[in-house]
RNA sequence: GGGCGGCUAGCUCAGUUGGUUAGAGCGCCAGCCUUACAAGCUGGAUGUCACAGGUUCGAAUCCUGUGCCGCCCA
C-alpha cells in the first residue's frame, strides 16, 4: 500500500469499504489458519455452531465478538491460536421451517417421502449456511475456515455413530419407555420447546376411591383430568403426612374399572395440596411417570394415537374422544356417589405450537443415555476447579441441575438428523444390531428384507455434545486433536448451560477421558426495547410497523403516553435489532464494541441503537485523532521514526507513555478475565480523555510548524505516533477493521523493522503484513510517577481557570490575565515550564507565577491546597464571584463536616487504622486551609 | 412451590478485602463552527445507593427480614 496524502482522508471514518478491503486482505494472507506444527502454547476455541435455519442475529453478534476478541488477543500475544467455525443442523427447527416452506407451496413432507424431504432440507441448509457464514465473516471473525465443520457432515456423522455404539456397548445407551409430548392431531411427538404453555381456567375434580377393606372409608384424590383415572395404578401420600401413616400399603378400589390399586408413599406428594392424596397415572403425567418408575408400577396407556379411549379400557368408554370420555366418566362417578366436589382451578396447559391441540403426555419407546459416572466426574471437575465457570455464580445453577439429572432421551421422531444406527430384526424386535461404520451391518446386507433401521433420529444436542472433539477429527487420533484439544474456553449463552455445556463435559469425559475445555464463559442474553402505549391501566404493544413509522428508535425523548420495556428479543414484539442493519448504519466495528462493552457479566444485556451510535462516535474520534497525527507527522523522516532518547522525553511524553503502559496492563488483565466492559472502558478513557483531550492538546505547540530539525518536535511526533500505534493494537481485538485501516496508513509510511525505539521500548512491529499478526503491546511496567504528578497539577490549574471562565460566563474570545501563587519554588518551576500550555488551553493572555498577589481591580479566585489562582476579571462580575465562592464554600464545608465528625469521634481515632486516621487529618487540614482562603476572599469582596 | 439473580443519577451500568465529597457512558442545561474531529469542544446540574432492622469507630459494600422486578426448574 502506498502512502495516501493525509489531506485526502475523509473527515469521518467510512466503515463499509474498509471492511471489505481488510476482510479480503486477511483471507488472502491466511492469517487465521492454524499451524498445528507450531510449538507455541495452543489457544483454542470451537464456535457454538449457529443453526442453519436463518440469518445472523444480535445474539450471534455478541458471542462471536467475544470469541473474536479472545482469539485476536491471543493470536497477537503469540499463542498458537485456532478458532474452529461451523454450523448446526438443528433437527427440529430446520425440519420445521422446511415443512412450513413446503406447506406454503401446497406440499406435505409425506408427499416427498423421507429421502426426498431430506434432500429438500439439504438444499435449504446450503442456502442458509452460505448466508450465515458470510455474515460471520462480515462480522470480522478470525476463524480458520479451512477447518469448518457441520454437525451433520460425513465426518461428524461418523463420530456420532462411533459415540453411539461405544456408549451402547457399555450399556450407557438403552431403549426404554418414556413420556413424550404427543400431539394427537399431528400424530407426532413434540420436543419440549415445541410446546407452548398457557395458564387456563379449568376444574379440579375431587374423586372418592373406596378402601378395599370394606370399611367405608374413602381416599379422596384431586385431578384436572378425570378421564385418566382409568389408567390409575396407585394412590400416593407423603410419607411424612401423619394423617395417612396408617393407610400406606392398603388397597383401594378404582371405580369404573374393577381394579384394586395400592396406597404408596412418595416424597413428591405435597401434603398441603388438596386432600394430600394423589392418584398416580404413570402413562399420562410426567410426575406420575417418575413416581411409577421409582415404585416399579405398571404403566397403563388409556388412549389411542388420536387420544380416544383405547380397546384395553372398559368397553363402555372405548372409542370416546378424551373430552367426551371426561363427561361420561364424571357422570358415572357422580352417579356412583364417588364425586366429592368440583372446584375452579388455574393450571398450565401445553399446546402443540403448530396444531394448537392440547398435548398429551404419552408413553412411547425411546432411546436414552444413562449419565452415571460421567455426571459425577463433571460435577467434581467444576468443584475442584478443573473446569472454571465464569461468572462463578452460574456454578450453583450447574450443580443444582446436575444434582437432579435424569437420563437423557436422545431419540426424536424426525427425518432431519443423525439416523439412529440400530437395526431391528423384523420378526423379533428385541434383536438389535448397532453399527458404527458406513453403510449397513453385514447381517443386514445378507438379509436386507429381514431387518429395518430405527426410523428415528438423534436429538441435535447429541451431535453438539461431541462438537469440541468431533471437529478435531475424533475418533481418529489426529494431529489437531493432539495439539488443540482440550480447548481453552467455551463461550456461550447461559441459557444453554444444560442443553449443551453440561452434556459436552459429560460426553467428552465419557468418550475421550478428558473434559473438552478448561473454562466456560457464559454471557447474558440480549434484551431489546419494546414500546407500549398506555391505555387506561393497560399497556398496548406498539406494532413493529407503527414503531418504524414513528421512528421511535431514533428518538431521545418518547412521545407522551409511550413507554418502553426491556424484553427478550422476539420478532412479534418488533424489538429485535438486526445486526446487518446496524452494520449498514454504524459499521461492524461500532456494533462489535457496543456489544462487548455492554456484555458485562450479568444475565441480561440491554442494548439499543443509541449505544451503538455512541461507539460509532468513539471510532470516529479515533479516526480523527489518527488524521491529526498523520498530518503533523507528514514531515517526520522515516529514518528518525522511533529514534528517541529517553533523556529527550518531556514531562507530558513520559506521562502519556506511563498512562499507555497502565492501559496495556489493564486491558490485558481484563481480556483474560473475560471482563470486556473493563477492557473497553480502560481503552476508551485512555484514548479519548488522556490522549485526545490532554496529550494531543499539550503537544500541539511542539508539533505545529516546527519542521523536523527541532528535537522537541521530533520527540513529540514520535510519541504521538508510537502511542497511537500501540493504542490501535490494544483496540484491534474489538474493532479489527478501523484499527487495520489506520495501522496500514502508518505502516505505509514507516515500514520499519523491529529495532526502532521510543524511550527504548515502545516501537516494534510495523514490519508485519497486518495488525492482526502484530505483537500485543507488552510494556506494562513503564512508570513515571513524577511526570504524572506534574501533569495532574497542570491539568488542575487549567481546569480551575476553565471552571472560573465557564461559571463566570467569560466569552471565549476574551483572554484573561491570571496570577498563580505557590509557596513552593519547585511547583512554581513546574508551572513556569508549562506556561505556554496553560495559556493556550485555558485561554489566558498573561500568566504570572509568584508568591504574592499583584494589584488588580478585581479577580476571581481558585484555591487548591497551597496553590492559589487569581483570574483578573471585569469588576462587574463581583456579585457573580460572591455567588460562585459561596457555592464552592458550601461544598467544602460539607466535606469538612463529614471529616471533622469522624475525627471528633474518639472511638474512630482509637480503633481505625493509623493510616486511615492520618488521611482524615490531612483531609481536614486541606479543607480548613481552602475554606480559610475563601472566607478571606469573601470578606474582601463583601467589605 | 423450589432455586438463582437484580434493585446505585432520567436511561444503561461500574463500585476490589467495609475507610476520599459514591463514579462512567448516554441523556439533560449553558456557551462555543477554537485550523484532527459539531459523530466535536468547554463548563455545569443531578443520588434517602429499594425498604426496615442489626454488626461496626465507620456500611452502597457484611448479617437478618420485607418489598418489587426478572430468570431457571417443577
Amino acid at each position: 500500500m502506498t502512502a495516501i496524502p493525509t489531506s485526502e482522508l475523509p473527515k469521518n471514518f467510512q466503515p463499509k469499504e474498509a471492511e471489505e478491503r481488510w476482510r479480503k486482505h486477511w483471507e488472502e494472507g491466511g492469517y487465521f489458519k492454524a499451524d498445528n506444527t507450531s510449538t507455541a502454547d495452543p489457544y483454542t476455541i470451537v464456535i457454538p455452531p449457529p443453526n442453519v435455519t436463518g440469518a445472523l442475529h444480535l445474539g450471534h453478534g455478541l458471542v462471536q465478538t467475544i470469541q473474536d476478541i479472545l482469539i485476536r488477543h491471543h493470536r497477537m500475544a503469540g499463542f498458537n491460536t485456532l478458532w474452529v467455525p461451523g454450523t448446526d443442523h438443528a433437527g427440529i427447527a430446520t425440519q420445521h421451517v422446511v415443512v412450513e416452506k413446503l406447506r406454503q407451496e401446497g406440499k406435505r413432507r409425506e408427499d416427498l417421502g423421507r429421502d426426498g424431504f431430506v434432500s429438500e432440507v439439504w438444499r435449504w441448509k446450503d442456502t442458509y449456511h452460505a448466508r450465515i457464514t458470510s455474515q460471520i465473516k462480515q462480522l470480522g471473525c478470525s476463524c480458520d475456515w479451512s477447518r469448518e465443520a457441520f454437525t451433520l457432515d460425513d465426518e461428524r456423522a461418523g463420530a456420532v455413530r462411533v459415540a453411539f455404539k461405544r456408549l451402547y456397548d457399555e450399556g450407557l445407551i438403552y431403549r426404554g419407555k418414556y413420556l413424550v409430548n404427543w400431539d394427537p392431531v399431528s400424530l407426532t411427538a413434540l420436543a419440549d420447546d415445541e410446546v407452548e404453555y398457557e395458564d387456563e381456567e379449568g376444574s379440579l375434580w375431587h374423586l372418592k376411591y373406596p378402601f378395599a377393606d370394606g370399611s367405608g372409608r374413602f381416599a379422596v384424590v384431586a385431578t384436572t383430568r378425570p378421564e385418566t383415572m382409568l389408567g390409575d395404578v396407585a394412590v400416593a401420600v407423603n410419607p411424612a403426612d401423619e394423617r395417612y401413616k396408617d393407610v400406606i400399603g392398603q388397597l383401594v378400589e378404582l371405580p369404573l374399572t374393577g381394579r384394586k390399586i395400592p396406597i404408596i408413599a412418595d416424597d413428591f406428594v405435597k401434603a398441603d395440596f388438596g386432600s394430600g392424596m394423589v392418584k398416580i397415572t404413570p402413562a399420562h403425567d410426567p410426575n406420575d411417570f417418575l413416581c411409577g418408575q421409582r415404585h416399579g408400577l405398571e404403566m397403563i396407556d388409556v388412549f389411542t394415537d388420536s387420544a380416544a379411549i383405547n380397546d384395553r379400557m372398559p368397553e363402555k368408554y372405548r372409542g370416546l374422544d378424551r373430552y367426551e370420555a371426561r363427561k361420561v366418566v364424571v357422570e358415572d362417578l357422580k352417579a356412583a356417589g364417588l364425586l366429592e366436589r368440583i372446584e375452579k382451578h388455574h393450571h398450565r396447559v401445553g399446546r402443540g405450537y403448530r396444531s394448537k391441540a392440547i398435548v398429551e403426555p404419552r408413553l412411547s419407546d425411546q432411546w436414552f443415555v444413562r449419565w452415571g459416572a460421567m455426571a459425577e466426574r463433571a460435577v467434581a471437575a467444576v468443584r475442584g476447579g478443573e473446569i472454571r465457570i465464569v461468572p462463578q455464580s452460574q456454578e450453583n445453577t450447574f450443580f443444582s441441575w446436575m444434582g437432579s439429572l435424569r437420563d437423557w432421551c436422545i431419540s426424536r421422531q424426525l427425518w432431519w438428523g443423525h439416523r439412529i444406527p440400530i437395526w431391528y430384526r423384523k420378526d423379533d424386535k428385541s434383536r438389535m444390531i448397532c453399527w458404527d461404520n458406513d453403510g449397513v451391518p453385514p447381517e443386514v446386507a445378507a438379509e436386507p428384507d429381514a431387518w429395518s433401521q430405527d426410523p428415528d433420529v438423534l436429538d441435535t444436542w447429541f451431535s453438539s455434545a461431541l462438537w469440541p472433539f468431533s471437529v478435531m477429527g475424533w475418533p481418529k487420533q489426529t494431529k489437531d486433536l493432539q495439539v488443540y484439544f482440550p480447548t481453552s474456553v467455551l463461550v456461550t449463552g447461559h441459557d444453554i448451560l444444560f442443553f449443551w455445556v453440561a452434556r459436552m463435559m459429560m460426553m467428552s469425559y465419557g468418550l475421550t477421558g478428558t473434559f473438552p475445555f478448561k473454562e466456560v464463559f457464559l454471557h447474558g442474553l440480549i434484551f431489546g426495547k419494546s414500546y407500549y402505549r398506555r391505555k387506561g391501566g393497560d399497556l398496548e404493544l406498539i406494532s413493529p410497523a407503527e414503531r418504524r413509522e414513528l421512528k421511535l428508535d431514533e428518538m431521545d425523548k418518547l412521545p407522551g403516553g409511550v413507554e418502553y420495556r426491556w424484553e427478550k428479543m422476539s420478532k412479534s414484539k418488533g424489538n429485535v435489532i438486526d445486526p446487518i442493519e446496524m452494520f449498514d448504519i454504524f459499521g461492524v466495528d461500532a456494533t462489535r464494541i457496543a456489544l462487548a462493552a455492554y456484555s458485562g457479566q450479568g444475565r441480561t444485556i440491554e442494548i439499543d441503537r443509541q449505544r451503538i451510535e455512541g461507539y460509532r462516535n468513539f471510532i470516529n474520534k479515533l479516526w480523527n485523532a489518527s488524521r491529526f497525527v498523520l498530518q503533523v507527522t507528514e514531515d517526520l523522516p522515516v529514518a528518525s521514526f522511533g529514534k528517541v532518547a529517553a533523556a529527550d522525553l518531556r514531562r507530558e511524553d513520559r506521562w502519556i507513555l506511563h498512562r499507555l503502559s497502565e492501559t496495556i496492563e489493564a486491558t490485558t488483565k481484563s481480556i483474560r478475565a473475560y471482563n470486556f466492559t473493563d477492557y473497553i472502558n480502560a481503552i476508551y478513557q485512555f484514548l479519548w480523555s488522556d490522549y485526545c483531550d490532554w496529550y494531543v492538546e499539550l503537544v500541539k505547540g511542539r508539533v505545529y510548524g516546527r519542521g523536523n530539525v527541532d528535537t522537541t518536535s521530533l520527540v513529540a511526533k514520535n510519541v504521538l505516533l508510537t502511542v497511537l500505534e500501540q493504542t490501535l493494537r490494544l483496540l484491534h481485538p474489538v474493532i479489527p477493521y478501523a484499527t487495520e485501516e489506520i495501522w496500514q496508513l502508518i505502516k505505509s509510511r514507516y515500514e520499519v523493522a523491529a529495532g526502532g525505539r521510543v524511550a527504548d521500548r515502545f516501537v516494534d512491529t510495523l514490519d508485519k503484513p497486518s495488525i492482526c499478526v502484530a505483537a500485543w503491546p507488552s510494556v506494562a511496567d513503564y512508570r513515571e510517577p513524577q511526570a504524572c504528578t506534574e501533569v495532574q497539577f497542570i491539568q488542575g490549574v487549567i481546569g480551575s481557570i476553565r471552571n472560573i471562565r465557564g461559571e463566570m460566563a467569560v466569552p471565549l474570545d476574551m483572554k484573561v490575565e491570571v496570577h498563580a501563587l505557590h509557596p513552593d519554588a519547585a511547583w512554581r518551576g513546574v508551572l513556569e515550564s508549562a506556561l505556554q500550555q496553560v495559556m493556550t488551553l485555558a485561554n489566558v493572555k498573561e500568566l504570572t507565577v509568584g508568591t504574592e498577589l499583584p494589584e488588580a481591580a478585581f479577580a476571581s479566585t481558585a484555591v487548591s491546597g497551597d496553590l492559589k489562582l487569581q483570574v483578573v476579571l471585569p469588576a462587574e462580575l463581583r456579585t457573580a464571584e460572591v455567588g460562585r465562592l459561596e457555592k464552592e464554600y458550601a461544598k467544602l464545608e460539607k466535606g469538612w463536616q463529614a471529616t471533622n465528625g469522624k475525627l471528633s469521634n474518639e472511638k474512630f481515632v482509637g480503633s481505625a487504622p493509623e493510616a486511615v486516621v492520618a488521611k482524615e487529618r490531612e483531609k481536614l487540614a486541606a479543607y480548613e486551609s481552602d475554606m480559610a482562603a475563601i472566607r478571606e476572599k469573601l470578606v474582601a469582596l463583601r467589605g
